[in-house]
DNA sequence: CCACAAACTGCAAGCGTATGCAAATTTGAC
DNA sequence: GTCAAATTTGCATACGCTTGCAGTTTGTGG
């Protein structure tokens, strides 16, 4: 009834050795159903339940995996967390949250190192290689989510992310297939991998076609931000783009918010719009937005399956990239020459051949 | 540079004892200059950074808190992990997420408890007395958030939320005082003690003006379902309500497309909609949701504070209920006799006395 | 220069659990 | 009933750190 029982008061009540209480809450230990079950008993009396700490100094294993997270306001970065936390649980992991809003999460890791995790998982942020090679001196296994790491990072980091080249380019060539003749770009942060690999294979999309980006801005990731992108892109005097390739769907939001509220433009008989992401909200009838999925599930499926090939074993083999290929959403965003479902979508999958 | 360096190797290299090494990394501890700085040195030569879980072992204090959520769609929920993590890890606490679908979260609170943590905060879920007893026992505070407990249940269970009651009630003046007669009303999850008091005030307000609830559906805190609310009350053929107040800004949203989109009503003109939560997405353009709010600023502030106190004071003092005054966002989904706010927002205080 | 206090340092004993090893017990075959 | 093999058990130690205590150094005033 006292504050602590440990497994010595168990053990004294079961008339049994504190090996014997450690060995009944160890998995695959050698322990006769006579004394487990005395144990247990005893256990649940005292509403025993053995000390994380005690256990993770001796066996040099956590259960925990350290998740990183620059925020939540964009909406995909809940969802991810979401499915990442519940699948890691299943797993009998336990997850140690850190949200920073720093772009290297070098503080933050070093951190999370004092736990001596099992395994971090980096969403929308990196590491500098220093870092990344002390994990790999503490044999942990580090996996961006939704990132990837400049080439030539030392240091055995892997990273999943959905076909973001792909992707790119299959909305561009969407957009120019169907009739669109002045495109542009609302890019999210510039420096992120998701950005660059976005927006290269948007401009391959439109090579492909004979064309080019007509208009770009900057958003940010950001929901005002790409608002003010939009008016500055729209609001102008002159001829305005008839279809625009927002970078993620956070933004396309607030894109079409402003076209909508604030120009007066329709989505999408004036303009079309496309997001990155499929967040939920993406479906919501005040959207219907088309857009690119980042399948959630099988990222995070890989994701906990590298971490769990990293722990196994031994030999920590370098950095493995995985990519998840994606699908376009068709949705109701885009004037399209044929016929715009009405309350449903379509999807197209996304192939990397050129 | 091997696998892991102890504040003994630290010891060695900087010809110290390794209480020195432990005193200098232990804040407010007598070490002297000279020694404090050659075992920084050799600290950083190692890569030394002291073991979070033999530190717990001994000091008996993690500086971890449990969080627990259920789900992260509704989007009050990310914006309240976020603050709260936020501000959790600028205190120096680091955060053990668990998200767990079961309303009940004695599974995992038992999980949390073997982490010994320094408090447990509980968001959208509730306690068994039985747990609830046993974190007392243990001398850990829980706090719930935006949740209470029934009463009479055991343990010195805190609790931080917003005043729900009167919220509630503020929403059925200010729509019964700008001419609303027909006002329907979508719960939330019946059982919870959110929807209980939103419910309950609102039934008083009406009650003050002489009204009462003139239709009533359950959403269950979900957009599918309340979708499903919005079609039962205003799908039918006969009168239909004049206003609607929807128990979260998640299900508002829901209910604003699935009349404009799916009925081809009009929000405002045809039907007034009110939300609760003041989530972001309320501000946005499609929405300018009129709704309460609830301030996470303030009760994050209070269940840190809460969380502190019982920390520091050895009597774990009863449970105390702290209830947050909100406001009255007033945006663009209500009808009213006044000039309707055109871009912006006006704000109206709450005041719990009736 | 001395006495005494203050500041610092090292020693050693835990914190609660896992686990190798050897002793004790059970099992099974004959 | 006997004996070897297989299983179970307890002992003792290690994990990496904090901290009370006692010993040592440094500083101060007379």
């Amino acid at each position: 009834m006292k504050g602590h029982v440990t497994s010595i008061d168990v053990a004294r009540l079961a008339n049994v050795s504190q090996s014997a209480v450690s060995r009944t809450f160890t998995p695959g230990a050698s322990v006769s159903e006579a004394t487990r079950e005395k144990v247990m008993d005893a256990a649940r009396k005292l509403g025993y339940r053995p000390n994380a700490h005690a256990r993770s100094l001796t066996t040099k294993r956590s259960r925990i995996i350290g998740l990183v997270l620059s925020y939540l306001g964009n909406l995909f970065h809940p969802a991810a967390l979401e499915k990442l936390s519940k699948r890691l649980q299943a797993d009998g992991h336990h997850v140690l949250l850190f949200l920073s809003d720093n772009p290297n999460s070098d503080e933050v890791v070093n951190e999370i190192l004092q736990y001596h995790v099992d395994g971090i998982i980096l969403a929308a942020t990196t590491l500098s290689s220093s870092i990344a090679q002390r994990c790999a001196d503490a044999a942990i296994p580090v996996v961006l989510f939704n990132r990837v790491m400049a080439k030539g990072s030392a240091g055995a980091v892997s990273s999943v992310r959905s076909d973001n080249l792909a992707g790119g380019r299959a909305v561009a060539r969407y957009l120019a297939d169907s009739g669109h003749e002045r495109i542009a770009f609302i890019a999210g942060n510039e420096e992120s991998s998701t950005n660059l690999e976005r927006e290269r294979g948007f401009r391959e999309g439109l090579a492909d076609r004979g064309l080019r980006i007509w208009a770009r801005a900057v958003g940010n990731y950001d929901f005002d931000q790409a608002r003010q992108a939009a008016l500055d892109l729209f609001g102008g005097k002159g001829e305005r783009p008839d279809a625009v390739f927002v970078a993620s769907d956070h933004m396309a939001f607030a894109v079409m918010d402003t076209l909508r509220h604030e120009l007066g433009l329709r989505v999408p008989e004036d303009v079309s719009v496309v997001g990155f992401d499929n967040v939920p909200q993406a479906a919501w009838p005040s959207y219907r937005l088309t857009t690119v999925e980042q399948p959630l599930g099988p990222m995070v499926e890989a994701t906990v399956d590298l971490l769990q090939r990293h722990l196994r074993q031994d030999h920590p083999a370098a950095g493995e990239n995985v990519v998840v290929p994606g699908e376009l959403i068709i949705r109701g965003s885009v004037r399209s020459a044929a016929a715009t479902p009405k309350g449903g979508e379509r999807r197209r999958r996304i192939t990397s051949t050129r």
